[in-house]
RNA sequence: GCGAGGGUGGCUGAGCCUGGCCAAAGGCGGCGGGCUUAAGACCCGCUCCCGUAGGGGUCCCUGGGUUCGAAUCCCAGCCCUCGCACCA
């Protein structure tokens, strides 16, 4: 092969204009904002965690938020789209454990190593603005927070049942445990439980307003609101005391307060106080318990009696106690009064243990009477039989809400009125319960923000003053427990009250307080006194468009909202209550073979290496056309390829314009045929790149290029014409492939950089619709006569527009509701077509949707500027004609919308 | 079990909110043609069934319904994916 191959003159070396583009947008400056910047769009990724590797997950996630932040930057916005790393966390322990190094050398290493991919990837951060939360810098703010929290009442440390992962030798939040089998969120252990006293983030404080404002923010995906709902997971319902002869009082808590009149038994947990204090005197209770307090799995129906009685304080009857499996400890108050009537566990459970099962609630449609009338029972509406005859709740319980039935003077109200009722009646409180717990931050770690908290004998804990923070970590060194509690000169320290002896809590922060605030140090990360600019973040915040993974649906999101309502609230920023204003949760990129990229199935692909191969922007362009950013998608090898070979062909079709190598002239009609088209895909692409369907924007910027190559094959395009489709392609396209459209907007001789470019507008009329789907639809109807009649090469295409009156026919028949024909025959001047246009009209009679049409011009219009298309698919001439000029009788076969057609052989 | 999201042509996947050129975009695969010495790449078509002039039939998980008209709206059912779950 020739090196003076033409084609060869015209394909760009990525591995050349790559680095040359990255150093010139750095040189210029092109992604700063200034501080003075009102209200820029804040577009911002998660921050990856520094592990040392960019993988295709964060390639997908950077891509996305890169591109929609380069398109808004053209479209004339100030843009905040900053990088950080979180980087504080077991894993860096682990490494230095494994390497002989320490936890900041390992880390700072991998924050190198990823800042250089992402810099190869042609991302564009403000890097002034870059944020590493093990720099003390950072970390002295959670600190600083820490004690802005505690003043507030919102820090505690209480002795609690926690998790405790095994592997990590930490333990972990409530929302760090996932699934049935309560595993670790990142090492995947088996996580016990262990009695701890631990700081803890009364998250539970703001657990309504979390809970609430979910259902106003519908810029998130419903799954994560979900999932946030579940977790919170408000239970409204009341508290009742019952008397337990022997014991006293016990509490219970209930959602179907309307039931207490079918309570058969009481049942507590084994972990309530009546339980433990039986576990001495009673030996079934004492050995159930101990094996409810084991590792084994008991039956869902199992349960001891314990001898007592509760009274329900509805009926006065003496109810049996049981100590119950199925009756958690840390739901409501851990005991419960149980109507097997109404409640499928208690069902199940009085059934095995021979309870009786009473019915106090009755489907509402099977009872006649309202509300009050206390003759309920014999009201049973007997003729819908079907629902009187399934219900039977010795078989099932009947768990919907319904008519009281059994309930003494209250028959015939309705479940809900009995639950407002009863409150009041039975002693009790209207309550609201919480799945939610208090967020426990203490890590037993020491890669992470030192809580800054000192212990003194005589003082207590202690909080570390402000101008004393940051309590920074001590030397890393290599030992057993956790190497905080080794350091001994770090740990013993003054009491800052009594000047005492004291010592330092050596338990660190989980590192997701790092992350709940770090996209406001984005907005002052230099500020010297403060965490962020109040002022400041008042105006930048909330984030516009935030993207990462659904991983984080609860944890950081929860966390980075409760931050957020608390530094509202103190005043640290102004009417901000959410932090993120549109989430989206890109989908995993899996492996060729369509499964999720491991290291076991080996079907990883490394970002570097396709960078180095293929380039970033043919990784970018594969990855943002290849699915929606929700959606997932199989790496695939011949989609790298095709887009490859997209940029080398349009860079080639820029080349040889910038070179003359394209004649141009006059290219008659397909000239403006050419120029809408153009309009079109940049309203397209404008539209598509909002509504983040990138993929959808590529087509239309692939279409509009093909076309421009059949243009210069076909005619000599005006140079205008064409000039400003290929400008319009390099723009459209610099989102998303940024290094080749700089290399040709070089070539075209743009003004400055390409990323700097105004975004090209345009409008799309209705016409232009309308015009092509006549286009589209005529060559169809060309296919199919040349197909069906199998002609083998026409030589000539006449086409025929529908004459004007036709037009007017149809305007009538639509307007007109009964007689069409009567309406049409009115006009003195459509009279004048006589048969014929009764004959039409009477084709319209009974169409009850008319399409818009275009006028017999528009539609001439359209046909003669796509005619070339049709000759260069047939490969014949073609004629386009008004009604008027029309030869024979061809357009007497016309109608608005359906041109007349002539095929000759 | 509760909740959320789904089920579209050989595959993948848009459309569904706001019913009407929807036999239903794009891609992949397959077929035919062009270009080429040839292959690849590229370009142009075809790809549910029937049809010698743009026609007809069947079709968007299943079954009902609303409507002049349903892939799209409503009801019931079946199946899939995800989240929560012995939650009072």
């Amino acid at each position: 092969m020739s090196s003076a191959d033409a084609t060869e003159q015209h394909r760009f070396d990525h591995a050349a204009i790559e680095p040359k583009w990255q150093r010139a947008w750095e040189e210029a400056d092109v992604f700063r904002i200034d501080d003075d910047a009102v209200d820029p769009a804040y577009v911002l990724a998660m921050f990856p965690y520094a592990s040392g590797e960019l993988h295709m997950g964060h390639v997908r996630n950077y891509t996305i938020t890169d591109a929609f932040a380069r398109f808004e930057r053209l479209r004339g916005e100030d843009v905040l789209h900053p990088m950080g790393w979180d980087s504080f966390g077991l894993p860096a322990e682990n490494a230095a454990e494994d390497r002989d190094t320490n936890p900041r050398e390992w880390t700072m290493g991998c924050i190198e190593t990823m800042r250089d991919q992402l810099i190869r990837m042609g991302f564009g951060y403000d890097w002034e603005r870059e944020v590493t939360t093990c720099d003390p810098e950072y970390y002295r703010w959670n600190q600083w927070l820490f004690n802005r929290f505690n003043e507030e009442g919102l820090v505690s440390r209480d002795a609690r049942e926690v998790n405790w992962c095994p592997d990590c030798e930490t333990v972990l939040a409530d929302e760090q445990v996932e699934g049935e089998d309560e595993r670790c969120w990142r090492c995947d252990t088996r996580v016990d439980s262990r009695e701890l006293d631990q700081w803890m983030f009364t998250i539970t404080d703001y657990a309504d307003e979390l809970r609430d404002a979910l259902e106003e923010m519908d810029g998130w995906p419903n799954n994560v609101r979900q999932m946030q709902q579940n977790w919170i997971g408000r239970q409204d319902g009341a508290s009742v005391e019952f008397d337990v002869a022997g014991y006293g009082p016990v509490e219970i808590f209930t959602t179907r307060l309307d039931t207490i009149y079918g309570a058969t038994f009481f049942a507590i947990a084994p972990g309530h106080d009546l339980a433990q204090q039986l576990v001495d005197e009673h030996e079934a209770v004492a050995e159930y318990v101990a094996r409810a307090e084991s590792d084994e799995e008991l039956p869902e129906t199992s349960g001891v009696f314990t001898g007592m009685h509760a009274t329900n304080p509805a009926t006065g009857e003496e109810i049996p106690v049981y100590v119950a499996d199925y009756v958690l400890e840390d739901v409501g108050t851990g005991a419960l009064y149980a109507v097997p009537a109404h409640d499928d566990r208690d069902h199940a459970f009085a059934t095995e243990h021979e309870i009786p099962i009473r019915q106090v609630v009755a489907p509402a449609e099977s009872v006649t009477t309202g509300p009050g009338d206390d003759d309920a029972e014999s009201g049973v509406d007997t003729t819908d039989e079907s629902v009187v005859d399934d219900l039977d709740v010795q078989q099932q319980a009947y768990t919907e809400d319904g008519v009281l039935v059994n309930s003494g003077a209250y028959d015939g109200l309705t479940s809900e009125e009995a639950r407002e009722h009863f409150v009041e009646e039975f002693d009790g409180e209207f309550r609201t319960e919480y799945r939610l717990r208090d967020w426990l931050i203490s890590r037993q770690r020491y890669w992470g923000t030192p809580i800054p908290v000192v212990h003194c004998d005589t003082c207590g804990f202690v909080p570390v003053p402000d101008e004393e923070l940051p309590v920074e970590l001590p030397e890393f060194v290599h030992t057993t427990g956790n190497p905080l509690d080794a350091a001994d000169e770090w740990k013993h320290t003054a009491c800052p009250e009594c000047g005492g002896d004291a010592v330092r809590e050596t338990d660190t922060m989980d590192t997701f307080v790092d992350s709940s605030w770090y996209f406001l140090r984005f907005i002052s990360p230099d500020a010297e006194d403060i965490p962020f600019d109040a002022e400041h973040a008042s105006d930048w915040m909330p984030v516009d468009r935030y993207v990462g993974g659904i991983e984080h649906a609860v944890m950081h999101l929860l966390y980075a909202r409760f931050f957020t309502k608390v530094f509202d609230d103190i005043g640290m920023i102004d009417g901000v209550r959410e932090p993120f204003t549109n989430l989206v949760n890109q989908g995993m990129v899996l492996g060729e073979d369509g499964f999720k990229m491991s290291k076991s199935r080996g079907n990883g692909v490394s970002p570097v290496r396709i960078i180095d191969e293929y380039g970033a922007d043919t990784a970018r362009l594969f990855i943002m056309e290849a699915a929606q950013p929700q959606k997932e998608f199989a790496w695939s090898p011949e989609g790298v390829d095709s887009a490859n070979q997209f940029l080398q062909r349009v860079y080639a079709l820029v080349s040889e314009f910038a070179a003359g190598e394209i004649e141009t002239g006059d290219g008659g009609p397909v000239d403006s045929y050419v120029e809408e088209e153009i309009d079109a895909t940049v309203v397209t692409v404008s539209e598509e790149f909002e509504a983040f369907r990138f993929n959808h924007a590529i087509q239309a910027v692939r279409d509009l290029v093909s076309l421009l190559r059949q243009y210069a094959d076909h005619t000599e395009p005006d140079e205008d014409v064409f000039e400003r489709a290929v400008f319009a392609v390099t723009k459209l396209l610099a989102p998303v492939a940024p290094h080749v459209t700089e290399e040709m907007w070089d070539l075209l001789d743009g003004d400055g950089l390409v990323a700097e470019a105004a975004w090209p507008t345009a409008t799309k009329s209705d016409e232009y619709e309308l015009g092509k789907r006549l286009v589209e639809n005529t060559r169809e109807d060309i296919r199919d006569i040349v197909s069906v009649v199998g002609i083998e090469s026409p030589s000539r295409i006449e086409i025929a527009v529908a004459p004007a009156w036709k037009h007017r026919v149809r305007e009538i028949a639509a307007e007109t509701d009964g007689n069409v024909i009567g309406a049409v025959m009115q006009h003195d001047d459509l009279k004048r077509h006589g048969q014929d246009a009764a004959d039409y009209a009477q084709d319209l009679v009974g169409k009850e949707h008319f399409e818009a049409q275009l006028s017999p011009e528009d539609e001439r219009d359209a046909l003669d500027s796509a005619a070339w298309l049709i000759e260069r698919e047939f490969d014949a001439e073609v004629a386009v004609y008004s009604a008027d000029d029309a030869p024979d009788d061809l357009a007497s076969k016309a109608v608005p919308g359906r041109p007349g057609i002539n095929i000759e052989e």
